[in-house]
DNA sequence: TACTATTAGTTCATCGATAAACTATCACAT
DNA sequence: ATGTGATAGTTTATCGATGAACTAATAGTA
């Protein structure tokens, strides 16, 4: 009985731990193929979803969301690219605080470039998981997210309310 | 046609960015938890690790493969546990390479009381997911971390072969 | 119109992590 | 016993990321 409220903690830590193994892994293996290209993990993430987007653009604001950084580090990421020529960086016409990045012919042609030689090395990655584990894989990760993100408004929540 | 070869890995990289961004709302969480009670993330695990340890007791270059650090970052880790009184490290009387890292009776009084602190946060984090799910996600992630291992093996070997 | 709050982005100080070079010890083969 | 290679850990330079403070522009309101 005395155990038993710790017993959970250690549970979640260590799954946890094992989080913190599987990203590291996945970043030392990606960032190995990745780093020969130019490219950093953060860039290359940013660069691929311009290049996926409609117009080839995007804010600075969006891109932090969809890559999961913060502002100010996409502002260094984006300087990175711009001094590369991968992207361009202009002010929106009609709101001035907004900039419009924009996708350039050079990186365009890196990116199409870049996929072919990766898709080797990535399908690789992921070789023992079958198709159906990746998906729920996919699907898990999501429910953690989501998951973790309601927690942490409980947390903010209780710290107001006592 | 054209576009089949670009497929899979814009699969995978999609599935790596969500990975990222788990572990880093995992991280931030976790952090925010932490931090109050003077640990970092990996303090955090290294002296769990400790704690929860027959004697006591570990090598530096054990705690680093547990942990998932690198040695470079175990040593600054163990510097600042010391200063902070947690554990003690001494030369191994066999083997002087080998330094011994030791929880001291400080330490465990902390990780004892802050177990139960972090007993709700924590299963409040992973609340949406069932235990099953946990459970799932656990074994996805290991064999994520042995595929990933193995592809480091092979694509090693094909830079010496080809 | 003028005042305030909000939003978007940047700058700066700092942190945690890493790779590479280095020191010290040990194992092993000759 | 001696010299070579391997192993354990540390140091140093640097990198990527962050929080906090800051600038600039817009929205909302009186």
């Amino acid at each position: 009985m005395a155990g038993h409220l710790s017993e959970l903690p250690v549970q979640v830590i260590s799954a946890m731990r094992l989080m913190r193994a599987a990203n590291q892994g996945l970043s030392s293996y990606l960032e190995q193929l990745l780093r020969p290209l130019g490219f950093t993990e953060s860039s290359f993430h940013t660069l691929m979803l311009l290049f996926s987007s409609d117009k080839g653009t995007a804010s600075p604001g969006m891109l932090c969301d969809l890559v999961g950084q913060t502002r100010a580090n996409m502002t260094r990421i984006i300087d990175g690219l711009i001094t590369q020529a991968y992207v361009s960086r202009t002010t929106d016409g009609g709101d001035g605080r907004r900039r419009i990045i924009r996708i350039t012919a050079q990186g365009k042609r890196l990116v199409q470039a870049s996929l072919p030689l990766l898709g080797g090395p990535m399908t690789l990655a992921v070789a023992e998981l079958k198709p159906s584990e990746i998906k729920q894989l996919d699907k898990l990760l999501r429910r953690l997210v989501t998951s973790l993100e309601s927690a942490e408004r409980q947390l903010r929540a209780n710290y107001f309310t006592g």
